[in-house]
DNA sequence: CCTATCATGTAATCCGTTACATGATTAT
DNA sequence: ATAATCATGTAACGGATTACATGATAGG
């Protein structure tokens, strides 16, 4: 029974639980389907093993309903809850890698033209979207999800102009 | 005796032995830290398995030195090279995820001013490093690398223009 | 000569992905 | 009713990271 090390994943399944109060796994993947997962994607397996995981060190509480589908229920506990403000706090030299698949196509000699009009296509379709959600956005959505989408249309935006100045 | 499936691993190595002509795992390391590496970071203990699992499947040939250190030496076989023109020549349309420890804190309420303090000493220090580097680089440098260089000072810049904004 | 560091490699672990499976709802 | 899709979960596999280990080379 040992210490689970927590990785990003562990972190968002803790910060989701925080806010949410309690979910079950599909719970969960509904919720990062609308938020965190427009830009850090996880399996739906994951969202099973995962909150097992954060039980066995303590970081989360599992509960199984008794009647009808024996869900369980997951709840972030203060130890949980620790983890996660520390994890917060703590300023991060990490850099975000590229880890694009295109991009790394393109390194090693794909056509530019080629990569840049699929890559343009899916760019706008998903500058779209954002923007669209910016839209539709309500005022009392908390500061992170917002600023973390500015980040996203920026970042959309700047691939768009990279690869328009290949696609001509 | 199974087909391993190809990876993104598997293409930096498959391209990079094809550009090289042959190397041994060290020597991998080492072109990687200089170009790759920059955007698409590997564990060294990779460019160990990674040859193996395609010798496996004929990608590339294994051949161990007689003497001295008897280190193995790799090099790309036909149907490595086949491999990775299919592989090139086919466009992509998955989008890079930002996968961002830094944007991710955010999101779930990190201090901006805290977090973009860090990055942008970070991306900062990044950038000046890629325009040394594109400064320095020869002019027979190939057009893959020099574009994927130029992606990444678009990247860069664009990121510390959103912590500068949070910065403040 | 001794000690860091470089060079080279293997082993173990574990997270993440893929595949499989089945009970509930909804639509036709 | 029946098919399709949603909801829920487990199992197996494999790639990636981490840890371990040792021989060579260079610097002091």
């Amino acid at each position: 029974m040992q210490e689970p090390r927590l990785t990003p994943t562990s972190y968002i399944v803790l910060g989701l639980l925080w806010g949410v109060g309690e979910a079950t796994p599909y719970k969960l993947k509904q919720i990062v389907a609308g938020s965190v997962g427009y830009f850090w994607s996880l399996q739906h397996a994951q969202l099973y093993t995962e909150p097992e995981r954060l039980a066995r060190g303590g970081y989360v509480s599992e509960e199984r309903e008794e009647g009808g589908r024996r869900r369980k229920l997951y709840r972030i506990t203060e130890k949980g809850k620790r983890a996660m403000r520390d994890w917060r706090a703590e300023p991060t030299d990490t850099l975000a890698e590229l880890r694009d698949l295109a991009l790394l196509k393109l390194f090693f000699g794909a056509d530019p033209k080629t990569v840049a009009t699929a890559q343009l296509e899916a760019h706008r379709r998903t500058l779209a979207e954002y923007e669209r959600i910016r839209q539709e956005m309500p005022e009392d959505v908390p500061r992170g999800p917002r600023l973390a989408l500015d980040a996203g249309i920026r970042q959309s935006r700047s691939w768009i102009g990279f690869w328009e100045d290949l696609a001509s």
